[in-house]
Order: C-alpha cells, then sequence, then structure tokens
DNA sequence: AAGTGGTCTAGACCACTGA
DNA sequence: CAGTGGTCTAGACCACTTG
C-alpha cells in the first residue's frame, strides 16, 4: 500500500508489463485509467503516463482518448536495429577497412529507381559502385543512385577517396529513411567482385533517405555471403 | 522571441532537430544546456528534456551528465521493425492463410540451438516444423524448439490445429527477444518444402525470446523467395 | 457531453561525471 | 565539487473519441 521507495517511471513500466506478462491483465483487457495506477502505485499520475506511453511504444498496450488502454491483443516483435557506417561496421569487429571505386557515371535511373525515391521523370543522377573491403576481402558492394539536384555539391568530391556513404552520412542528414532487407542469389557480375560463387545468397539491404520531400540516395547493399544483421542488444 | 503559441515537446525536438541538419549545431558540437535551450524557445526544461530524450534514441545526440549533450559524430541509421504473427502477415496483405504441421518431436537440440538459448547442457525439448502457407502456396517454412522446461503446457496444445508461432506469442510474452537476419541457399529438404528450386536464395530470420532468465524457443523461419522485410513507416 | 490520455509548467531534488 | 542531465510532483488545461 504504502510504497517506502521512489518509483521512478521505468519501474512503474516493469511493474505494469509484468502485470501484462503474468495475466493480470490479459490480451484485449482495458487497464485502469492513469490516475487510478498513479494511486495504486503511490506515484504522480504523470509518472504512469510516461511509464504507459514507452508501453505503447514498445507494442505492449494500446492508448486511446476516453477509450482508455488496452492490452494489445495481437503482439508484434518490435526491434530496433542500427545500420552503421560500413568504415565503422567493419573496424568495430576489429578489421582493417579497405574500399575501391567501381564506377562512377552520370545518367537517368531506371524507373524502379526514380519509383524508389519517388521522383517523377528522368533526370541526370549519379551512380556509384564501390566495394568495401574487411582484411582484404570483400564485405559489401553498393551500388548507389544519388540525386544531383538534392546533393549537387556530391560532384566536388573524390569518391575514389571517400566513400559516398560516408561522406553523405557525415553531410547529409536525412528526415526520412526507408530500409527493405532481401536475399537474391549473385549473378556472376556480382559474384566476381564479392570474390563468390555465382547463384551465392547474398543479403541485400536497400536504403533510401530523403530530406523534407527530396530524395537524396538510394542504396542497394549487396553483402558477402555469411553476413548477418543483428538487432540492437 | 516571444512565442506567441504553446510549443510542444515534440516541435522542441524537430527544431533542434532543424538545427542539426542545417549545420548549426555540427556533428560533434556541444549543445547549450537543456536550461538555456527552455528558454530560447520560452517553454519549460523539462520540455525540452523531453524532446532532447527522444532525439537521444533516435541516434542523433548523445547526453551526459556533467558533459551535456552532443552532436554525435557518427551517425547510425536507426530503424524500427515489426515482426507480426505469420498469419496477420499473411492477411493483412489481403490472402487467405494456411497452416501445415510437418513434424512434431521431443529431442535434446544440437549444440548450436543450446548455445542461442544460452542452456548448459542437453535437455529434451519440443521441436516443430512447420509450414506457413498464402493463398495456399509456401510462404514461410520454421524450424522451431521450445523449452519444455519453461514452457510445459505446450505438450497439451494440438499443434497441427494451433501453429506453436500463434499459441506462443499468444500466451507467453516474453521479456527478451534476439533477431537475426541473413541469407542461406535453400538445401534440397528445404526447396521441396517451399516449393522452390535448391539453391534459392532465401531470407532467415532468426528469432530467439526469454522469459526473465528462462528460455522459451527458439525458431529458424525460412522465407520462400521473394519475401522482403520493411521498416515501419 | 463526458471521460481519458497528452502535455505543459514551475520547482525541487537526485545522480552521475568531468574538471 | 560543481555542472548538467534525469526524474518526480501537483495542478492545470487541452485534445481526442466514444457512448
Amino acid at each position: 500500500m504504502t510504497e517506502t521507495v521512489r518509483l521512478s517511471w521505468k519501474t512503474v513500466r516493469d511493474r505494469v508489463h509484468a502485470r501484462v506478462l503474468d495475466g493480470t491483465y490479459a490480451p484485449g483487457d482495458r487497464l485502469p485509467r492513469d490516475e487510478d495506477l498513479a494511486e495504486q502505485f503511490g506515484c504522480a499520475r504523470s509518472t504512469v503516463q510516461r511509464a504507459m506511453q514507452d508501453l505503447s511504444l514498445s507494442g505492449i498496450v494500446e492508448r486511446r482518448r476516453k477509450g482508455g488502454t488496452r492490452v494489445r491483443r495481437d503482439p508484434v516483435t518490435r526491434a530496433t536495429l542500427d545500420i552503421p557506417i560500413t568504415r565503422n561496421e567493419v573496424e568495430s569487429r576489429g578489421a582493417v577497412y579497405g574500399y575501391q571505386l567501381i564506377e562512377q557515371t552520370t545518367a537517368p535511373p531506371a524507373p524502379a529507381i526514380a519509383a524508389r525515391l519517388e521522383i517523377p521523370g528522368a533526370e541526370d543522377m549519379l551512380r556509384v559502385r564501390a566495394l568495401h573491403l574487411s582484411d582484404g576481402r570483400p564485405f559489401v558492394f553498393e551500388d548507389r543512385w544519388v540525386s544531383l539536384r538534392t546533393v549537387p555539391e556530391i560532384r566536388e568530391i573524390d569518391l575514389a577517396a571517400q566513400s559516398a556513404n560516408e561522406w553523405l552520412v557525415r553531410n547529409k542528414p536525412y528526415t526520412r529513411c526507408d530500409l527493405r532487407f532481401y536475399a537474391i542469389n549473385a549473378d556472376a557480375d556480382t559474384a566476381g567482385i564479392l570474390e563468390t560463387d555465382e547463384g551465392a545468397a547474398l543479403m541485400v539491404i536497400e536504403r533510401t533517405t530523403w530530406i523534407g520531400g527530396d530524395p537524396i540516395t538510394s542504396v542497394k547493399a549487396l553483402t558477402a555471403p555469411g553476413y548477418q544483421i543483428l538487432t540492437r542488444s
């Protein structure tokens, strides 16, 4: 009844979560109002509010004004991923990072690329194909398109010395980022670049970014066999 | 100077974010103290605090007591993924969901599985192999191990009628979840089950869950060719 | 129209950590 | 030890949504 310790919102969150876990509040159930929970826990309503906001963000409960708070019926697994700059990814594994520019051209992109960037017509864009190495071995091969309208400065950058990945991430923050992951079989060209066999299963990471409504870049990163994406610990 | 409107913490967050984007605060720079920002924006310090907490969570800035708030030098792409129950995934695409139990046995798992679940010795576990269908076509083949020590009730469940995926997600909430994604070439067995060609590139989703410190399940979901994982919009 | 979550404020105190 | 972020509280008002 009387709490001797001061409760933090994280404590409240964990206690309420525990009640969901042990079935006190079952899926679909309505939880007490924040104010009542605050009384139960002997804390301020705003503390409960902060706790419930976090549970809502984690997909544990759903909250609606007037409708109250309910335990989600169909829980989803919600995970957070970090995709670092490739150089950092290599170096954080204790390997030596390397980089090779393969090709740099200016051309209108294929319709699929334009669609991904949500731009209507065909306009010249910068295409960069480059290889990231880990301890001298191919690690990630990236095939990138950069909007010259949104990022004209990139014409001046020596992309043989510095990867577009690094330059863009450091100099062109984005406000929106779409990611998708899928698997493909390596074609002959890709297999040659990644020094693997044709047909090998490769994980592909596609990333497209915008600033405001303007497209920055769309990149298809083909990873060497064995590459894994892990959730943030 | 004088704000006529009331600022929400999200507004403050977006304004500070804009300053990072336009270079007012460059990577590595130290931002003003919360209290000074509050004065600039004409709001309470707690409003700024909430805003900065969110920017910190998004990986835009780093905050340290006494050290202040700094713009992260090496931004990471941080994304949130939702992995729904397979049935919901199929049905939300407007397809008809189907399910087939392929095999159900009790045996000690391979060392790799035990290691993933962080259990020391070999103990009997429930192994379930099952196929999820979308409009009658193979969609996801799951190879799952369930801890009979943590989840003894699952012995009583008819896993031919209800998928372990669904039963566990609905009845066994977890407190910790590890996910990993990678690509493999389908072996003959898998290709047969997924009705594809041997060697086809498949995306694999491995998910392992615990409640408290106790292992619940580890599942390897082999997805049919073409499967994509998208970030939450 | 009324109930419930969302947010703000001002002030207070705590907790961590860098100088 | 002093500076800065982290959190709590109590009260107030707003915004959404359901009955």
